[in-house]
Formats: C-alpha cells, sequence, structure tokens
RNA sequence: GGCGGGGUAGCUCAGUUGGUUAGAGCUGCGGAUUCAUAAUCCGUGUGUCGGCGGUUCAAGUCCGCCCCUCGCUACCA
C-alpha cells in the first residue's frame, strides 16, 4: 500500500470559486479518489490562502475586520467544492495557530542556518492610508511609453515591465494621492543558496518536462533573493523578533498544506512529523496551475529544504481553463463561478468534461459548450447509463429483479472488461484521464454492441429463451457494474446510485473481478439526466451590461473612511480609468448603426436581488418609455438620477437578465464600481432626439 | 523587443526515433432496430496537417523565414 499526500493550490480568501478553480481540484480529487479506490492511503489537504494586502482591503471596505472576511468567505468556498463533490481529508485556513507556528519554525529555522538576510529597500508609500503600497496597488503613467494609469509593475500597452518608483505621476489606486517614497528594512530569503539543491530536485523527477525546461530559464536569467516581508498594517503573521513586519502572504500560504495536515493530524491521533520531517513514509504531490509553478518550484522546495522540511516528491502543473476557446471573461458571461454551475447544472458533468480533456501535461483546457452538452449527453446517458436501462427493465419484468444464478457464457467479454482496468489504472495514476475516459467509453461501446447481438427484445418474444434472456441482461448489467467501478473517481454519485440500484457493498477497484449473479437488483431508477442546453444558455448569462467590460475586472477600491481628519472624498479625486488600447479602425456607417438617444430618467429603483444594478425607466421621446438596468449602483444612489438627461444605446438588442428585460445601456465612463460618471447632453437636448 | 508553448476533419483531440492511401471520439448524412432517457447498431470523412521555401528516395514529423494565438520576461502574482 502506498501513503500518499495531495494537495490542490489553495485558493485566495478574496473572490469566488470558478470553474478555473475547478479544473484543478476537479483534476486532484479523481486523483485521489482512483488511489483510494486503489486501497492505498492517500490524504488530500487543502485551505483557504487568506493573508495580504487585498483582503485586509477588502475587509475594510465592507466594515468588518480580515478574520470576519475570511471566515465568511471560507465558509463559501467549502461549501462550493462540496458541490463538486471534492472529497477533501481537510479543508483548513492560513489564518490558523498551526499555520502561524509552522511558519515561523520554518523561519526560524532558515534564520538559524543564515538563510536570512536583511535589506533596506525603497518603496512607494501612501502618507493618506498610512501604509506601503504594492506594486499592484499604485497606477500612474508608464516610464517607457508614457501610456496612462498603468499598474505600478508592468505596463498594459508596451508590456513592459518596470518599478513603480519610476511610473511617471503616480497615484495611490486607495485614494488618489501621490506616493511618496519611503526607506524600510526588509527581510530576505536566500533563495540564491539553494541554486544547486534546486536543479538536484527538479532533475529527480519533481516536475513535468516541460516544466522543467521553463525553470531552466529562471536559472539562466539567475535566481535572486526572496522578500518574505511586508511592513504593517498588513494582514498576515508578525515576524518574530520583527515588530511591525510580516510575513508575505506567499511564505505562509503553501505552508497551510502543513497546517491543513498538522490539524488532521491531531484530530485523528496521526504522527504530523512522520509526515513532514522525513521522506522515506509518504509521497507528497502538490497540484497546481501554471501561474504559480515559481513559488512552488522554486520558493516552497527551498524554504522546506533550509528549515530542515522534507520536500514535495512532486509538483503537477495544470494549465489554464478557456471558455468557448477564450479567457474567461465577465462580459462574455463566461466567468462562471461555481455556485452559479451549481445552480444549474450537475456537478458530474463538469467532473467528466473535465476529466475527459485532462492530460498530465501542462496544456490549457477547453470548455466548449455545445461540445459539453454533446459530450456528456453521448458518453454518460446514451452509452454507459444506458447499458443497465436497457438490460434492468427485463430482469424485473420476467425474474422479479433477480440475476441469473451462475454468471452465464459471455466470449469473454467480462474477463476483457477486467483486463482492460490494468491500462485504465495506469492511465488514472499517469493522471492521464483522457486516455482513461477513452478507454472507458471503448468498453461501454462494446457493450452496448452485445447487448444489440444478443436482441434480448427478440429472445423476450420467445418463452423458450428466457434463460438466455436472463443470462444476456445478466452479462449487461455486469459489464455495466465494471465501468461504474472504473468511473467511480471521476462520478461519486453515480457510482453511489449504481450499488444501491445493484445491492452492493462499496466498491475497491479489484471488486471487478468478482462478477455478479444469483441476486436480487432494484428496480431500475434514472440515474442521471441530459444535460439541458437552455441551462447552458443561461450559465453564460451576462449580468451587468454597463460596466465597461475590459475594466470590470480590475480592482476598484474606495476610498478609506478611517481617518478622522480626512477630507470627504470628492468627485475630482478619482482613480483615472484605464487608458484601453485604441480599438479597431471603425468606418461611418458601422458606426452609423448605433442609434444612440437623449433620454430622460424617469424613475430609477435597486434591484432586488442585484447589488450593482439599478432598473431605470427612460423617456425616450417618440420611442416611449424604456426599462434599462444599468451597473452603476456603487457610483449613483437612485434618488439623484430621476430628472437628468443621459445616452441611450435604443437599438441595443433586448438582453434577458435575471431580474427582467433590457431594453438598451446607458453610456457611462469611467473603471467601474463607484467610478462611473454618466454621459449627460448639453443644455436644449430632449428626450428622443437622435445622437449623431 | 527577447524567450517559450500552440496552430491536424464541422467540434474536441491522437499522431512513436521522418516511411505503406494522415487517425479516434462526437456531430452531420444514409440505413437498421425499437429493450432503453428520440438512447442503440451498421455504413459514411476528397482534411492545402497555419503559409512559403529548403534538406531527403520519403516530412504533419527535420531546417529557415513569415502569419495567427497563448504565456513568461526575475524582489508582481
Amino acid at each position: 500500500m502506498r501513503r500518499i499526500l495531495v494537495t490542490s493550490a489553495l485558493p485566495y480568501a478574496n473572490g469566488q470559486i470558478h470553474l478555473g478553480h475547478l479544473v484543478e481540484t476537479i483534476q486532484t480529487d479523481i486523483w485521489v479518489r482512483f488511489q483510494k479506490l486503489k486501497g492505498h492511503e492517500c490524504l488530500y489537504f487543502c485551505a483557504d490562502d487568506t493573508h495580504g494586502t487585498p483582503v485586509m482591503i477588502r475587509a475594510r471596505q465592507e466594515g468588518i475586520s480580515p478574520e470576519t472576511l475570511v471566515e465568511r468567505i471560507h465558509a463559501e468556498h467549502l461549501s462550493d467544492f462540496q458541490g463538486f463533490h471534492i472529497g477533501f481529508d481537510n479543508y483548513y485556513t492560513t489564518n490558523s495557530p498551526e499555520n502561524r507556528l509552522l511558519s515561523e519554525e520554518v523561519y526560524l529555522n532558515n534564520r538559524q542556518a543564515g538563510n536570512i538576510r536583511v535589506s533596506t529597500v525603497r518603496q512607494a508609500y501612501c502618507e493618506w492610508d498610512q501604509m506601503f503600497l504594492p506594486d499592484r496597488f499604485i497606477r500612474g503613467n508608464c516610464p517607457t511609453c508614457g501610456a496612462e494609469d498603468q499598474y505600478g509593475d508592468a505596463c498594459e500597452v508596451c508590456s513592459g515591465s518596470h518599478s513603480p518608483l519610476d511610473l511617471k505621476n503616480p497615484r495611490c489606486s486607495l485614494c488618489g494621492d501621490t506616493p511618496v517614497e519611503r526607506d524600510s528594512e526588509h527581510y530576505f530569503f536566500r533563495l540564491t543558496a539553494f541554486e544547486t539543491f534546486l536543479k538536484e530536485w527538479i532533475r529527480s523527477g519533481a516536475v513535468q518536462p516541460e516544466m522543467a525546461n521553463k525553470l531552466d530559464e529562471w536559472f539562466e536569467a539567475g535566481l535572486q533573493d526572496w522578500d518574505i516581508s511586508r511592513d504593517g498594517p498588513y494582514f498576515g503573521f508578525e515576524i518574530p523578533d520583527a515588530p511591525g513586519k510580516y510575513f508575505y502572504v506567499w511564505l505562509d500560504a503553501p505552508i497551510g498544506y502543513m497546517a491543513s495536515c498538522w490539524e488532521w493530524c491531531k484530530r485523528h491521533g496521526r504522527d504530523f512529523d512522520a509526515i513532514w520531517r522525513r521522506d522515506d513514509l509518504m509521497e507528497v504531490y502538490h497540484f497546481i496551475g501554471k501561474d504559480i509553478l515559481y513559488f512552488h518550484t522554486l520558493f516552497w522546495p527551498a524554504t522546506l529544504r533550509g528549515a530542515g522540511f522534507r520536500t514535495p516528491t512532486a509538483v503537477y502543473t495544470h494549465g489554464f481553463l478557456t471558455v468557448n476557446g477564450q479567457k474567461m471573461s465577465k462580459s462574455r458571461g463566461t466567468f462562471i463561478t461555481a455556485r452559479r454551475y451549481l445552480e444549474l447544472l450537475d456537478p458530474e458533468y463538469l467532473r467528466y468534461y473535465y476529466a475527459a480533456k485532462l492530460t498530465a501535461r501542462v496544456d490549457d483546457l477547453d470548455l466548449n459548450l455545445d461540445d459539453f452538452i454533446l459530450r456528456v449527453n453521448s458518453d454518460l446517458v446514451g452509452k454507459v447509463v444506458n447499458i443497465a436501462s436497457r438490460s434492468a427493465g427485463f430482469i424485473h419484468k420476467r425474474f422479479a429483479g433477480r440475476l441469473a444464478e451462475n454468471y452465464p457464457h459471455d466470449d469473454g467479454l467480462h474477463d476483457q472488461f477486467v483486463a482492460a482496468g490494468e491500462e485504465i489504472a495506469a492511465h488514472y495514476d499517469a493522471r492521464e484521464f483522457s486516455k482513461a475516459m477513452r478507454a472507458i467509453m471503448n468498453l461501454a461501446d462494446l457493450a452496448n454492441r452485445f447487448v444489440e447481438a444478443k436482441a434480448p427484445w427478440n429472445l423476450a418474444k420467445d418463452p423458450a429463451k428466457s434463460d438466455e434472456l436472463r443470462d444476456t441482461c445478466t452479462v449487461a448489467i455486469n459489464l455495466f457494474r465494471i465501468l461504474m467501478i472504473y468511473l467511480q473517481p471521476v462520478l461519486p454519485q453515480l457510482a453511489e446510485k449504481c450499488r444501491d440500484f445493484l445491492q452492493l457493498p462499496p466498491f475497491g477497484w479489484e471488486s471487478r473481478l468478482q462478477p455478479l449473479y444469483g441476486q436480487t437488483i432494484r428496480e431500475f431508477a434514472h440515474m442521471m439526466a441530459r444535460v439541458d442546453p437552455k441551462k447552458v444558455e443561461s450559465l453564460v448569462e451576462t449580468v451587468a451590461p454597463v460596466v465597461p467590460p475590459a475594466f470590470a475586472a480590475k480592482p476598484v477600491v474606495a476610498k478609506p473612511a478611517t481617518p478622522a481628519a480626512a477630507p470627504v472624498a470628492s468627485p475630482s479625486v478619482v482613480t483615472p480609468s484605464p487608458a484601453p488600447p485604441l480599438g479597431e479602425p471603425l468606418d461611418i456607417e458601422t458606426f452609423g448603426q448605433v442609434d444612440l438617444r437623449v433620454a430622460k430618467i424617469l424613475a430609477a429603483e435597486p434591484v432586488d436581488g442585484a447589488d450593482k444594478l439599478l432598473r431605470l425607466t427612460l423617456d425616450v421621446g417618440e420611442l416611449g418609455h424604456k426599462t434599462v438596468f444599468a451597473g452603476i449602483r456603487a457610483a449613483y444612489a437612485p434618488e439623484t438620477l430621476p430628472g437628468r438627461l443621459t445616452v441611450l444605446v435604443a437599438n441595443l438588442k433586448p438582453r434577458k437578465m435575471r431580474f427582467g428585460v433590457s431594453e438598451g445601456m446607458v453610456l457611462a465612463a469611467g473603471s467601474g464600481g463607484d467610478q462611473l460618471f454618466l454621459l449627460t447632453p448639453d443644455l436644449g437636448a430632449a428626450p428622443g432626439m437622435r445622437i449623431r
């Protein structure tokens, strides 16, 4: 028996679980369930990643403590994952006593070993917010190309990277003030001391070949020591003997894997040290996305090594999720949260679809929604479940639900199915799930062909062939049972229904060896509904058409209310919207297709169940009244709007939304959130006038 | 700009160290069947293997250039 510890990357406690996260947790969960089915010990740990500036700022915005925020998000995340049958042995949090102790130990051991140094770093500091600003919280003009309103670290226009201190006209994205430069002592982890070790570790097969190549690039460029401290205020753990200094969130995040394990060990009477302080008892695997390769294959093994802990056996990296071939996007409606999916569709559809496309490589995975519907319906309902569905009826109608008394002659089909288990297991173990699914579906085809050849519906017409009829159905049900064992890691719920149907104890991988006969089975009940295309459609319905799509995902943060003497935030102190690249040239005819009208706002009211929307009733002159949903609630109080004029896109196709039909959109400038500014025509314009 | 990954049938993807007429599943189309959730079974693919050029007896598979796309570009994550 193997002893295996597995993790998925910790989701950040600022934001909802979406279908991208689920590529990883489903991949990991399938692998874990497979190992358990094989009879190995396999422990699966995860947690919320809770620390850092974004969580701190968001809590401040919501007027609650970071701890409260983090607890709420933890409950949401856990329930989302459970909805997808993710079988964690423990889903913990990095904001825990175990994580604090372990982080301190990792740090102190490294300090003891001479792996920590202190240097002075010059950084942007906001005097208003009284904090050092992370690069992402500074905006200004790109020092290279001059593009306006770029992040502190990189320019989206010329895609160059730069230091936030080089930005022209820098501003704090929290309050809009100009930051000052200030020195601060920072603690660094000497990553450079671990180059030899890391190269050996990587060569030991710890990462996939293509990731090893990527790491070689980084080695060639030269490793740099790692800044592991941040100045307060910072939501995180204070560094021992360094008042006001906190561990950078990425230092304690992966330690959260260990903390989750430790907390579980305490509840189950297991020896934490035997798992993490020696490497000969358990295998340790991390499943991650390629965006966090750096942390998991350089910093993480090095900090563990430097602190005297074991290092991971391997880190398995997967690619990103695309939806219909494109990056997930809120404006296209393809930024689909786990919760939204669960409101509409069976989680096992997605588990199967992902499994059907996952490989051991780092390729991106495309969720093509049309393909999704066809694939799931065809494979799962049409092929697999159908085998049981078409056989069980006879067993009940003719034999009172009792299978043949002995396992019938089947031309070696059962043996063939059992033998295929070797190859399928090898695919699962190698994380080649798509190959495993292909192999299983080939078996399902064989089973259907067997039924076809025996034609039980003809046997049923001849009373003399009663035994043959029962034999045929018994074989078919046996084949179905083996398929469900093979599919259990992917479809735990369906496998459960199958066990109930066949009145069987829990499956093990080897239970496929023993055929089923001489017993009664339950009446067949539907096990899985077909995918409803309408539900898939509503999955991608967009919710807030007015927010300019390109900016919807940008952090928009309100000015903090804390400093007492602060001036009231005025509209002149704003975070200017980023300057997006110029759009494609447009001829005037195309532009002319857009029917812009002056509209008078007659009424504006909040929409129940939507926190960003206002329902506007507009007077558009001879076009009559129109109802428009606008995502401007954060920027405008409803009572301030009636009576004012604005601009309506009048011939926009009506959009069915959860709350009603939106018959156009009003135009606004700005980056979204509370940074939105409605357009107003000059004096003299009247409702209904065409704008051109 | 530099580096790297992709670009193969309508869709999703396989294609080993270059070698017979480039494959699978799904869809579509034709037929069969009716036990089954209009499921199943049989039959059916003339694709410029992104483009151009080169090496070779032979290239999707090697080399060069170009196009499209995604990503990385170090104290950002």
